[in-house]
DNA sequence: CTCCTTTGTCTTTTT
DNA sequence: GACAAAGGAG
């Protein structure tokens, strides 16, 4: 029995308000786990069979706590009790209907490197130049289109009249096209076509959803168009539909997340309940009225502050370095005493924006012999080694996955190349076959000479895998596969180091293997292919290893840790300096969501640090400090610190209140122009020609009709001055560069001064031509230097 | 056909 | 700076 007193009132009574929809408005820390985990117990005391019960978040990992803070609740729910993703349902439905949409159930599932090869061929195919539309564009086009639940032929009547959609609407057609002939899906596919199976198929639907009767939603700002239709089917039997999010946390934007769904729920169930959870469990005040400061800066909120008992705590640490190897040092540092004073590092976490900021930081701890883990980066599934491996077990599953095939065709060397592959490719086009059919019929080929041998003993070898899997175990399999085929031997003659790393990953999935068989005694080949295809790294951390971890923010979503470290906390870096360019203020909203993600991860003390300098892509920028760190009330944070972190000379106790000290301290450091050591040589591009696209040419002329919007839009404070400006000597030579110039040239040159939407004025330390734009490099007043693409930055030249 | 070198692109964030 | 893709030589 679960015992409700260990509630608060806000929390019991979503807890009990188990009829009808519910919408829970949860900030961060709130309790909303524990909120949802007593709700389901509560149903099933009630009597509500678990079997009509679904509950989906985020991530496998916080699927897994929840079943078992459950469990520890009422005991074992079984099988019957979906606590799952949106795709591990998803997948779960697909794998008994997809043949009702066309599908066979045993389908693959492409994760974003085989998407961009199944692109890559339909480029080739449709002769699209990917000089001028990438892959990349056109798949995260396709995603977003699919996230909206918009299928390739409404895309095409939408893309009429302009070129490049109908080129992406083209490509889209082909690239579902190539999926289903393959009987893959791809991530975005696995919701889209669950949607179109319930909408197809009212028998599927119908048993759905009489089945789920009871549907609760965990982190509900985070769902995009799709996942709320998918909902919403599945509600529409019972509406018992408890959806809990906080608008404050929506981080992705970016992956087609819709904040209009949470926004906007009681449109859709006017007769909901709304519940708000605003006592805070996690952190100290301090660390809240830091978050709250930074998040009230946001506009259309749903307006809420969190609140704590706890007490005020220790200020917010901030501190400044020079570099940003300094920075990770003094990290590494302050970890490893606070770790070795009896401090347990797991409870340490190193928060930041870009993944790329680990490297510094892994160095470090290394160094410092400091146990720890980065998550996320490069994913262990998309290992070149792994994904070898996995592609064989992917053939022998799916005998459609054609892409799987062309991968281990040639793995190891099997003399078969690419020559060989073309006429294959043309013998299966002329006879309607898939690539394997058509490898199947190898002897028939004409003009393969001796490669038709080889290519036998590759079917062969697979035909054996296949009968091999029904009475082989699968780590069983994969040995004979490691064998058999050559690929561990392969290694043998090589010397390289990275052998053993990857000789380390392979052992390391076939121990996954193992553990899948020991935890699914009746697993199959799909199942474990399922289970790969859908981790995500976070769900991989085993929490009983103490050890620190790094991570992106995004990724510590859900997660709390008595100490962290918000690193990089740099404008440029966070928010990047796409956001503070881009037009549309929602981006700049959306970074700083992220920031009080990131804040809201403590509970008791938190560390922000920054650097002057930082390598970005092998160039050195010089960021100023973040102005998220700048929206947090001067009271709150701590600024002593000696030595090389120090930004202000102040007397150690006192915090700074005065504005004028406030604001030189977050004036930027005295360094000159860019120093960075861009390869971005000769040559490029013989033709730039690359008509259409707004390579939006610096404007010739800055008329005063030009500055106006962008004054009335700004509103940063230098701009007033835009008028008078006093314009500088122009150096005799421009810039670098000579000879293959492409793009248009800037008005301005180095030394003059110019103006920018966000950055109001500064002055040109640098000008270059790069592959495809001029590079300026430009010194702000008030933000501190900046490299950025002429035709991006859109500056404007102080006349004189 | 394979290996090695050179060149180009890139980055926010991820199920 | 890091990695993938393309290009060239054996």
């Amino acid at each position: 029995m679960a015992d409700y007193s260990l509630l608060n009132d806000m929390q019991r009574e979503a807890v009990f308000q188990t009829e009808g929809p519910v919408l829970c408005l949860a900030g961060a820390g709130s309790g909303k786990t524990r909120m949802l985990t007593h709700r389901v117990a509560y149903l099933l005391e009630k009597g509500v069979e678990p079997y009509h019960i679904m509950a989906i978040t985020f991530t496998n990992k916080a699927a897994g706590e929840m079943k078992e803070r459950v469990e520890k609740l009422v005991g074992p729910g079984g099988d019957s009790l979906w606590i799952t993703t949106f795709h591990s349902s998803c997948v779960r439905i697909l794998r008994r209907f997809a043949d009702r949409i066309g599908y066979e159930n045993s389908f693959s599932i492409y994760d974003t490197d085989d998407s961009k090869s199944v692109m890559k061929d339909v480029c080739k195919r449709l002769r699209i130049d990917t000089k001028i539309l990438k892959e990349r564009t056109i798949l995260s086009a396709i995603s977003s289109a699919k996230d909206s639940l918009i299928g390739p032929e409404e895309f095409r009547s939408q893309s009429q009249g302009d070129f490049k959609l109908s080129r992406i609407a083209e490509a889209y057609v082909e690239y579902q096209k190539a999926l289903k002939e393959n009987n893959a899906m791809d991530f975005d596919d696995l919701i889209m076509q669950t949607v179109s199976l319930f909408r197809q198929d009212a028998e599927v639907l119908d048993h759905y959803q009489k089945r789920f009767r009871y549907i609760m939603v965990d982190e509900y700002q985070d769902t995009n168009t799709a996942q709320f239709e998918l909902i919403r089917l599945l509600a529409e039997g019972s509406r018992n539909l408890c959806v809990v999010g906080d608008d404050d946390q929506s981080i992705y934007k970016f992956r087609g997340a819709n904040i209009r769904n949470i926004l906007d729920f009681e449109k859709h169930y006017p007769e909901a309940k709304v519940i708000r959870l605003e006592q805070n469990y996690r952190s100290t005040q301090n660390i809240l009225d830091a978050a709250n400061a930074v998040i009230a800066n946001n506009r259309g909120r749903k307006e809420k502050s969190l609140w704590t008992k706890e007490e005020a705590g220790a200020l917010v640490h901030f501190r400044q370095f020079d570099t940003a190897p300094e920075e990770a040092e003094f990290i590494a540092d302050e970890i490893v005493h606070k770790g070795r004073k009896g401090g347990d590092f797991g409870d340490f976490a190193v928060l930041y924006r870009t993944n790329a900021q680990s490297r510094l930081l892994e160095e470090r701890f290394v160094r410092e012999g400091i146990p720890y883990k980065v998550v996320g980066g490069v994913n262990f599934y998309s290992r070149r080694e792994i994904k070898d491996i996995l592609a064989y077990l992917k053939t022998i599953s799916n005998a459609r996955d054609d892409l799987q095939v062309r991968r281990i065709i040639n793995v190891p060397k099997r003399g078969i190349g690419a020559t060989t592959i073309a006429k294959i490719q043309d013998y299966a086009d002329a006879y309607g076959l898939g690539f394997y059919q058509a490898l199947e019929d190898a002897d028939r080929i004409p003009g393969l000479g001796k490669a038709a041998a080889k290519i036998a003993g590759f079917t062969n070898q697979i035909t054996v895998f296949r009968t091999k899997l029904t009475v082989m175990k699968l780590s069983e399999l994969v040995g004979d596969i490691l064998d058999d085929t050559g690929y561990l031997s392969e290694f043998d003659n090589e010397t390289d180091e990275e052998i053993d790393d990857r000789i380390d990953n392979i052992e390391e999935l076939r121990n996954k293997i193992i553990a899948f068989e020991e935890s699914n005694p009746d697993g199959t080949l799909a199942d474990f292919l399922n289970e790969v295809a859908l981790v995500a790294e976070i769900d991989e951390v085993d929490e009983s290893v103490p050890r620190t971890l790094l991570m992106t923010i995004h990724s510590a979503k859900g997660l709390e840790f008595t100490h962290v470290y918000l690193a990089g906390m740099e404008d440029g870096l966070f928010p990047s300096d796409m956001t503070v360019a881009s037009e549309d203020p929602m981006e700049l909203e959306e970074e700083r969501r992220l920031a009080y993600v990131g804040i809201t991860r403590a509970k008791k003390e938190l560390t922000i640090t920054c650097a002057k300098a930082r390598m970005i892509r092998g160039e050195t920028h010089y960021n100023a400090i973040s102005r998220f760190v700048r929206e947090i009330p001067t009271g709150l944070l701590d600024n002593r610190v000696p030595g090389a972190g120090r930004i202000v000379s102040k007397d150690e106790d006192e915090p700074y209140d005065d504005p004028t000290e406030r604001f030189d301290m977050f004036r930027r450091s005295p360094y000159g122009g860019n120093y960075g050591s861009g390869r971005n040589g000769s040559g490029a591009s013989g033709g730039f020609g690359s008509g259409g696209r707004p390579k939006a040419v610096v404007r010739k002329k800055s008329t005063p009709d030009e500055v106006k919007p962008y004054l009335a839009g700004g509103g940063t404070g230098s701009f007033e001055r835009l008028g008078i400006s006093k314009g500088m000597p122009k150096p005799s030579g421009t810039a670098a560069g000579s000879g293959s110039t492409p793009g248009a040239k800037p008005d301005y040159g180095i030394g003059d001064r110019v103006a920018h939407i966000k950055y109001g004025e500064g002055t040109v330390t640098d000008l270059e031509p790069g592959p495809r734009d001029y590079k300026v490099t430009v010194d702000f007043d008030e933000y501190g230097t900046k490299v950025m693409y002429a035709a991006f930055a859109k500056l404007i030249r102080l006349d004189d």
